[in-house]
DNA sequence: GTGTTGATGTATCGTGCTGATATATCTCGC
DNA sequence: GCGAGATATATCAGCACGATACATCAACAC
């Protein structure tokens, strides 16, 4: 999951480690941030791979009076995509997994939808759906179940599960409604 | 994490691990299920510190026509608590670390706060209600500061986090309110 | 009776992420 | 000139997941 998200943001611009975990927790914000302890060895991992690259580390910085431009500080390593990251990055948002309907999934995939397929976000989108209308319904039969055997707090936390279950259901019912509705389906 | 579930519905009543399993994801509901792959061998560490024991596995079963109680099929591991696990677990209620703040550490304790000191309990959902707040302040800030660079989807999964910690916010302020109606602070 | 499905039950493995920790450097105010 | 805090890279133990494997057992079908 961390390495479409690596893609997609040094896809919008290159980055080093630091700022792209900055981007990270704002992008996806209430799903995950992701740890400097995944960060950096899937750096190393997509870069091993050839999706991305490392600007020159410029050991010597030429002219330090020039302010503007090529600004390379000392360990600094500045990451971009190579050609065959960029193919790369676009198979993976062509393609749905399983693990874009759990929750950290999800977020990630929703967070470059604008450079998704319209098919395949609808697919995303409903499969999310399912998925959570599933635990919601799951949810509801085992408090049905089980009511009177709970205390209090128990029953707090399940109907509080239950209830954002149900919103995110309407929410993705109504992303759902203005997606078809902005590319109708053959008419 | 794992620990606290396990020795908590231990406390209950003796359980194998297929059933613990089934039980931690009905009573943990929306915050996550744990799989066997952390199950079993957190059971193996706690019966290592002594906390859980085997009930005896019953290799011959003695009379297969006696169909109630004693039921030991072959392969299955009941465990139970020991003295010294319900002493832990007790212990283990009664402090409260960081980790009793995020997702699925709040999840678990709250499942057991029946059996939690009513100060502890406000402790922990006070501290959780001071987490979701700074996680919404962040992500409402950083909603108003790039609000216009972001794309619609961007947007839509930022505004729902946002919603949704507000939501627990709410909801998390009701409990301490009911909490400290129910035992009030001095007078 | 025999076959096949689905639930029960225990177990391990590779992979990925977290949280803590270490170590520098850069920037800004005082 | 100096300390505080942000910037920046890196590693490690521990935990958890998802997949997979392998048995047993009840039920119902044919």
């Amino acid at each position: 999951m961390l390495e479409i998200a690596v893609l997609g943001l040094l896809n919008e611009s290159p980055m080093h480690g630091y700022e792209l975990r900055k981007r990270l927790a704002s992008l996806l914000g209430a799903f995950r941030a992701f740890s400097y302890g995944s960060l950096y060895p899937t750096l190393r991992r997509l870069q091993e791979a050839g999706w991305i690259d490392e600007e020159a580390p410029l050991e010597q910085t030429p002219a330090p009076s020039a302010g503007f431009a090529g600004r390379s500080k000392r360990g600094k390593r500045v990451y971009k995509l190579t050609a065959e990251g960029k193919e790369h990055f676009a198979t993976l948002l062509a393609e749905v997994g399983p693990e874009a309907y759990d929750d950290e999934g999800f977020g990630t995939r929703l967070a470059f939808f604008a450079q998704t397929r319209s098919d395949i976000r609808l697919q995303i989108l409903e499969g999310r759906r399912q998925r959570m209308t599933e635990q919601a319904d799951g949810m509801r039969t085992s408090l049905a179940r089980t009511r009177e055997r709970m205390d209090r707090y128990t029953l707090q936390l399940q109907e509080h599960g239950l209830e954002s279950a149900d919103r995110e259901v309407r929410w993705l019912s109504e992303l759902i409604e203005s997606e078809r509705t902005a590319r109708p389906p053959l008419g």
